[in-house]
DNA sequence: GCACTTTGGCAACAGCGTTGTTTTAGTGGG
DNA sequence: CCCACTAAAACAACGCTGTTGCCAAAGTGC
């Protein structure tokens, strides 16, 4: 079998030139003011020419994605006719099945949330009656949209790891073990009757992180909870790996004669600094993690890291902070001054159906800058 | 500024299908045999229709890269033409500058070595001794080559890192600071008279390691010289980073309090790993290895690490393919049988101007299946 | 009021892969 | 030997993409 890159038609050319402009579109209409985007702008901003941008906008705009929003001020000649995503053109739901706590979010084409139901919550009531209360929220959070079955793309869950992405199938959760190995993804879809994506919710919590300005285009996302684990975000897209396993941050051994981890392995990082945290030892917690992080960093050059989970508070965000600033090399590395809340890995879930529309894509045309590896494989 | 992905036209979608279609072209020159390709076989594995594979190649054809080679058997009607890759059509040179030595190969269209050159060298001699070796072994390489200015493509220079892929220039070589900041890929250019992309060396090996089996999507290319490095292939590309900095493998802590190593951390894999080698206490260096590669798989879900470099001996390989057994999640992460060659940098140093001809590409079109994730920048 | 600038639509166009059809070159039964 | 059949590959027409050239619309500024 060959890598798999496919050949491309005009449909694929259109459909990339379309995310392109929807992106830029979906940034102008949420960022601040909102203000939108001329074609003249998303013109320059692609590269193609202002007629082409023009066909591709009159496209979008017959389907009832984009609209006209207001002109802009001349700069000496007509002025700009600007640009806005239709928010309520699509819909997408996003799912974070914690292990007590169920988050369901309704976000809009714009991928901004417009309900949220957060719920107590039994992950280890068994498969019958989570899919049971999912279906009953997402209901709840679903039933204010008009003509929702022609509206709404689908919903993304975001579940503790690991997991298996492209099967949509969950691993063993730790302290519910009953979940190994049930297809939820399919369970949920079937249940909804929507199309549903699933992932780890560190990796939901990447896609959606609040990084302080412009989000870099390789970052990681550490999530401090009952595990410590990492979203990775390389070259603008989620690094999920062979297995769609990868983020296993907390496993990596620093002690290598410590003491022996659940996982098999000796002196894990999630063992001694939740040992520490448990101990209420923060600063040993933290200066474990920094380690943890600059070694992640000098591994993959990333100049930031942004925290998230129960156990981050914004004073333990600042312990880590400090302890990174001595650990990794000066002026490498640094952490986001905000730090992930609650509702990110719900949001970040229906970011997982939204991305496709915006979709910087899997393989292919812009990669030749990169260096491809040769793929001798058959 | 926007993430930067360029808007697609008619030739940008040429260009990827041409690049697919060259490429299982190079596999098929090259894999046991080197029967060829037929058009069908190129028309199923690309998905492309039988047409448009014919069309294709007749372009190709047309600018001498592709000839006909000879029919297959017939299965019933009239028998496939089989097709390769016209070697001599074009040229890379690739360069290995290490410390003491000067590799320089030339390497034909389908990627493999024609002439070799091994040189002593001294890479503390200063740029203009350096530039001055390195062009004569070109010339000498490059002798026979009949139109060389039509058919040379570049160079590919490898180089101890740090270094800044993206600017040409290197960092601080370890014993040869005189060389920190110095533009090597536009000196060796204008010295040259060709394009030169310049590159670590052990991102050099991974383009071009012989990993036992087909070449996986995803894997660590683990480099034991006098220094520690790594060089990653994620997804089918090199990983370089943000600042073309990744693969630091050899600074990441492994004894939080361990002494103090040159780049200012403490207790790195490196000195550790080196400073047990430098005693012959290869079991340790091997198991120090192990639980770094053990910590790097884990966090990227790598499945497979090759080894090369000087102190990597079959004996020394099996040592660490042992301890890795040992130290990783069972069934988790192999080493690679073969380790790299001394040739394989150089080799892979003329990969990084071949890469883009059969070219996955930095950004686009197929990463739809990927979840992108959202760019607010500006 | 007129010259000038910029936006953006209309129309013709070139180039891409696709579809439908025909030619070419084999196999195999009578 | 002939003829029906099959598969590969070229030929021709086509639809759809972004591009180019041109022009109308809508402002600014002297």
């Amino acid at each position: 079998m060959n890598s798999g890159i496919p050949g491309a038609g005009l449909p694929a050319l259109r459909d990339h030139n379309a995310a392109l402009v929807l992106d830029l579109l979906r940034v102008a209409t949420v960022a601040d003011g909102g203000a939108g985007i001329s074609r003249q702008e998303l013109a320059t901003r692609t590269g193609l020419t202002p007629q082409a941008v023009s066909k591709i906008v009159a496209r979008l705009a017959g389907q009832g994605l984009v609209a006209e929003a207001g002109r802009g001020a001349s700069t000496g000649g007509k002025p700009r006719t600007l640009l806005r995503l239709v928010r309520q053109a699509r819909y997408a739901v996003g799912l974070h099945l914690d292990r007590d706590e169920l988050t369901v979010v309704l976000v809009d084409l714009a991928g901004e949330a417009v309900t949220e139901r957060v719920t107590p919550f039994d992950l280890g009531a068994g498969p019958g009656a989570v899919l049971e209360a999912v279906a009953e929220r997402v209901r709840e959070v679903t039933s204010d949209v008009p003509g929702a079955e022609r509206v709404l793309l689908g919903a993304g869950a975001a579940a503790p790891g690991p997991l298996d992405h492209a099967a949509g199938v969950l691993g063993r959760v730790t302290g519910f073990p009953g979940w190994d190995g049930f297809a939820l993804a399919d369970a949920l879809a079937g249940r909804l009757g929507l199309p549903v994506t699933l992932d780890k919710d560190t990796n939901a919590a990447a896609l959606r992180v609040p990084a302080d300005g412009p989000r870099p285009a390789s970052f990681a996302y550490l999530h401090v909870g009952s595990g410590l684990g990492a979203g990775l975000v390389l070259d603008g897209a989620l690094y999920r790996g062979p297995r769609t396993g990868a983020g296993e941050f907390g496993h990596q051994t620093l002690e290598p004669d410590g003491p022996r981890c659940a996982c098999g392995r000796r002196g894990c990082l999630e063992a001694l600094c939740l040992a520490a945290l448990a101990d209420g030892d923060t600063a040993r917690a933290a200066r474990l993690l920094a380690v943890g992080a600059a070694n992640l960093a000098a591994l993959l050059d990333i100049d930031r890291v942004v925290l998230g989970g129960r156990a981050v508070t914004p004073a333990f965000r600042d312990e880590v902070a400090a302890a990174l600033a001595r650990e990794a090399a000066p002026g490498t590395v640094r952490v986001a001054r905000e730090c992930a809340g609650a509702r990110t890995i719900a949001e970040g879930a229906a970011w997982l159906v939204l991305a496709p529309l915006f979709g910087r894509r899997r393989f292919g045309f812009w990669r030749r800058f990169l260096a491809a590896v040769p793929d001798d494989g058959f």
